[in-house]
DNA sequence: TTGAAATAATACCGATTGGTATAATTTTGC
DNA sequence: GCAAAATTATACCAATCGGTATTATTTCAA
């Protein structure tokens, strides 16, 4: 790995925080070099410009988030136990190494979805990747016939993701974790009711 | 109601789907003087500065969303009606005068949750307001024996904004409108099923 | 109609913005 | 160890930022 490279995942890695708490319109340069104590020449030597650090930062702080549930899904076999993986990652979400500033996606769609045509498209990416992700499951849920084979894949999947990211907003907003412990338990029913 | 009344109710109105749409950071004191065609004297003459313009804008698309569902909950006797209102408006989303860029709660709980400590006090006000708003639809559904007593009033109603704002920010981001219909019909399912 | 008060426009401010050209320093390969 | 290449630092840029002081215009009340 070159000197360039090894600068590069430094500046993603010490900036990935910040564009996840502050935003893409609310991080500035000025903010980059702060944190990684390097200056413009050297931003502006591995990135083209502020865009391509925020795209970085995304792909970086999603990768983030897929390792820990891939990491935890990988442990199980059935899909009713693969389902319930996001139930519990996200009701103890404290004790999982999540990026800060709440969840990246979430984040990027509301900002990005009437301003930054580039970093939308990867929340959009995402969003459909996990709905996609977790169609698969219930789908071979039905075949293994754990679940009814009049369950609507796409509806569950779409709806499990609304309630966990809505989750996220409640309790990061109102810094009540019973909320989440809640909607989590829900999420946990509308699984268990699959069958 | 004097001038500088008129002027203030003009600038709110004017800028509130700008600052919904592009966030708090990503709005400029010049995006209001062009939006309205006043200078920066006016706008500083009828607020104290950016951030009462904010503060007033998110008051105003808040007053705009609960304009929409007041009028359609007053319509309805039951609560189970009530509660599927939320379907009923959410589900036909395009036809209710919402504000231009989506949800103003969900846009700014998550952009000003880490960095404006007002903006998301306004927030997690109305979340808790809206939350206490249902629990209450559900409590008197239960004490009408129109849902069963098992029901827990706070889990439903965090489950259903979870759900809500998640389908508004899938849809969104996505532009797929089926999702929204999607999960809408699961919103429906839940509240069917509290009897 | 007029003058005072209210309101808006103009000109300006210092600070910060994203970014670049050039110089200085570090790294790399022989 | 050295020179070239790579990388970072420095100095600088124009534009925009949020905001203010002063002037000009409009509104209002007598």
């Amino acid at each position: 790995m070159s000197k360039a490279e090894r600068t590069r995942q430094f500046i993603i890695e010490k900036t990935a925080p910040i564009f996840n708490t502050k935003g893409y319109a609310g991080t500035s340069i000025t903010d980059i070099t702060s944190a990684t104590g390097l200056t413009k020449g050297s931003v502006y030597g591995n990135f083209a410009n502020k865009d391509e650090v925020a795209l970085a930062v995304f792909d970086y702080n999603l990768q983030k988030v897929q390792r820990i549930l891939q990491a935890e899904l990988e442990k199980q076999t059935t899909a009713r136990e693969k389902l319930l993986v996001y139930v519990r990652v996200y009701d103890n979400f404290l004790q999982y190494p999540f990026p800060e500033g709440g969840c990246p996606i979430l984040n990027t769609a509301i900002e990005a979805d009437d301003t930054h045509e580039a970093l939308k498209k990867k929340a959009a990416d995402a969003i459909q990747n996990w709905k996609v992700k977790i169609e698969k499951v219930i789908s071979e849920g039905i075949a293994q016939k754990e679940f009814s084979p009049e369950v609507n894949p796409e509806q569950i999947a779409l709806t499990i993701i609304a309630m966990i990211e809505g989750a996220i907003m409640i309790t990061k907003i109102s810094g009540k974790t019973n909320y989440r412990k809640a909607i989590m338990q829900s999420v946990e029913k509308l699984v268990n009711e699959l069958a």
